[in-house]
DNA sequence: TAATAATTCTAGTATTTAAGTAGGAATGGA
DNA sequence: TCCATTCCTACTTAAATACTAGAATTATTA
């Protein structure tokens, strides 16, 4: 189950791609928009900036600008920035798998498929796709 | 992320389905096979019994058995059974969607596919898959 | 009929994770 | 210099995870 970090870590990257115009936008901003306590999307920028996601300015007058088109980001990678990994289960978090069971493991198989299903879905997405998808739903209307 | 309750219940049932022979099979000889506490085993097997996948038989030379054929089960009614949900995030526990942003959420879209691609690999595998690829493994030598 | 081997039920516990909050330091524009 | 902002570390509360423990119940079988 996906956290309350990785929901943030995607509605804050659309938040910026809606909003931004290619410019800075401030926790402040977003935490209003979204409805989420500033303390809180401290953690979890942090995370995207670390990742490389974000670019990060500081002092007055400072925020957080995309690092890159909108439609180079996948929604897997936000994710995974966000919760670290996506892996349905424990045993999959290391490629090449390390479980000791492996070799006997039956159901070994079966959740490597479950992670290319999961994998394929999210990698398929952009944030560019997310964003306009905002954008329909508030009827392309900015000022709100 | 699928805990070890939704993992063990799926080698506790391929278990009782590769061994069974149409039979009984008893939790101390799936404990031996699969390396899981007699105790741990208790609590999930109580999981597959209350939610009609196992029939349970009391008393000395007891055990559970399968309540329909292993080609009539799916992965998917299984992990549901112990973990409660398979759902990616909390609001799309309850169908229909009540979470207060579903209107205005840009994300809830993204997350209702997540949820359909998962249903949808987890649907199509059978138990009776999971035993041949058991069978498989061991090579057909029921003496292990 | 008594021993025994199995399930069933209820509790308890230690560890980790989730979901935040809090306080203050560093930065840089006006 | 003021002040809005990011950055960093620590703390807290609640819940979930992954078990273990003990005793009661059931039914076969010796």
């Amino acid at each position: 189950m996906i956290s309350t970090k990785g929901r943030y870590a995607l509605r804050l990257m659309i938040d910026i791609a809606t909003y931004s115009n290619g410019g800075i936008v401030s926790l402040k901003d977003i935490s209003n928009r979204q409805n989420i306590s500033i303390k809180y999307l401290e953690q979890v920028v942090a995370l995207l900036t670390r990742g490389g996601l974000l670019i990060s300015v500081r002092g007055n007058n400072g925020g957080y600008r995309l690092s890159k088109n909108a439609k180079d980001y996948t929604a897997g990678e936000i994710l995974k920035a966000a919760e670290g990994t996506l892996a349905p289960v424990a045993c999959l978090q290391c490629e090449p798998v390390n479980c000791e069971r492996a070799e006997v493991c039956s159901t070994i198989d079966f959740w490597k498929g479950f992670n290319k299903v999961i994998n394929d879905y999210v990698n398929k997405i952009t944030l560019e796709d997310l964003a306009n998808n905002e954008k329909e739903k508030i009827g392309n209307d900015y000022s709100i």
